[in-house]
DNA sequence: TCCTTCTTTACGGTTTCCCGTAAAAACAGA
DNA sequence: TCTGTTTTTACGGGAAACCGTAAAGAAGGA
């Protein structure tokens, strides 16, 4: 079992949570913030002191309120960890259900776990814990609702380009001028209505307010 | 301080939070559930056996799985619990942040307080249970926010039916159609043009993928 | 009952979107 | 360089959405 594990989560609650199921799985320093940067200062000094973190807990969603952050949210936090020390492990816990979301932090921040807020989320720490000390990554919850996610399309950057100004309002008719200022690839109309109709195609979606309302959902914009 | 609560709150890190609370704050019984029904059922023996609970501490959105529930939501389980035992104070505990939302809570069904799952949120437990067992009531957060939300439309069924038709790909123009053969009162195209332009209008939003995207993120639909 | 007022509906013109086709351009291989 | 293929763009007809106006209907009061 890990010997000193650094949590980051703003809800008292489940901070509270968290620390007791490290102490029942006999971790011996447990150290906690209720922000981004008071952790990041604390990973730091503790690997100034030669006596670095094994392991980091982190919650995705941190609030914003009177205390000015640079690193806003677990994310960041993560990154910039990782920047001073590469090897730490992390487990995120958090609420996040998307699995577009989860599978991007194992693919981009490379997480060693993820456990999911729930009915049974102190129990899945607990096997998370169990699995990452064996030196195992954890993640149950994602290939269960994978089945779920039929849509097997591939949002390109192009596509999220698209769907972002759409749904800030712009008209389809003014995209091509967008998309020429700012020097991305395709910017005719054409381009544009053909990648459009591809999108709602594939995914089932017969008119562009369902196609927001469906990337909305998975988290994409 | 209370002699008997009831718990129901399924996240399991929340759960265990909120038990070390009581507990820490003097709570002799503290029985809780993960299931809304597991709860209703606890509070009606509890009701026949004479030892009614003095407290109830809810969520307010339940996950489901595969346990079939009749109850739904913390909501539902408050008006059912009632129904039977009218004078139960209740403590809401929820993430939920929308103003609109809380205020029917203390409006509607009456609640006796409310916190919010956040930073100090344990504190915040602490308070209001000192709070209710003096016989007051506790929503302090509320007007904090209130500054917060500037998009004061309120949202009708009749709004939410249109958004939530258009956000499943339903044409503009079948809508009328939708509305008479359901029984919904202005079925005219113009009259679901007009409030169409009427939340634009009122939300800044230009387009209908701007509402739908727009909506999706407060959560209406 | 009649009249006023407000809501709902009907209609027409304009804009935007959708979709198919064809021309133009970019690309790759010989 | 030429040729064939793919991608991108341009264009046009038709459908849907948008928006203003006016007619029809419902509700309420004298």
């Amino acid at each position: 079992m890990f010997h000193k594990v650094l949590i980051a989560e703003d809800h008292e609650s489940s901070n509270v949570s968290v620390r007791k199921t490290l102490e029942d799985a006999g971790v011996s320093i447990c150290d906690y913030t209720y922000y981004c940067d008071d952790a990041f200062q604390r990973a730091r000094k503790a690997l100034l002191a030669n006596e670095p973190y094994e392991l980091l807990i982190t919650d995705l969603s941190f609030e914003e309120d009177y205390r000015e952050q640079k690193l806003k949210n677990g994310a960041d936090l993560i990154t910039e960890i990782r920047k001073i020390q590469p090897h730490i492990k992390v487990l995120v816990f958090s609420a996040e259900s998307k699995v577009s979301i989860i599978d991007q932090l194992f693919r981009d921040l490379d997480i060693d776990a993820y456990v999911r807020k729930a009915r049974r989320d102190v129990e899945e720490l607990k096997k998370a814990l169990e699995a990452l000390s064996k030196g195992n990554k954890y993640m149950p919850f994602a290939l269960k609702q994978a089945v779920k996610t039929q849509n097997t399309y591939e949002f390109s950057d192009y596509d999220i380009i698209l769907l972002t100004q759409l749904s800030h309002g712009m008209l389809q008719k003014d995209i091509p001028y967008y998309l020429e200022k700012n020097g991305y690839k395709p910017s005719g109309l054409s381009s544009v209505e053909k990648r459009l109709n591809l999108m709602r195609e594939t995914l089932g979606c017969s008119k562009n307010e369902q196609l927001i309302a469906f990337c909305k959902d998975l988290g994409i914009i």
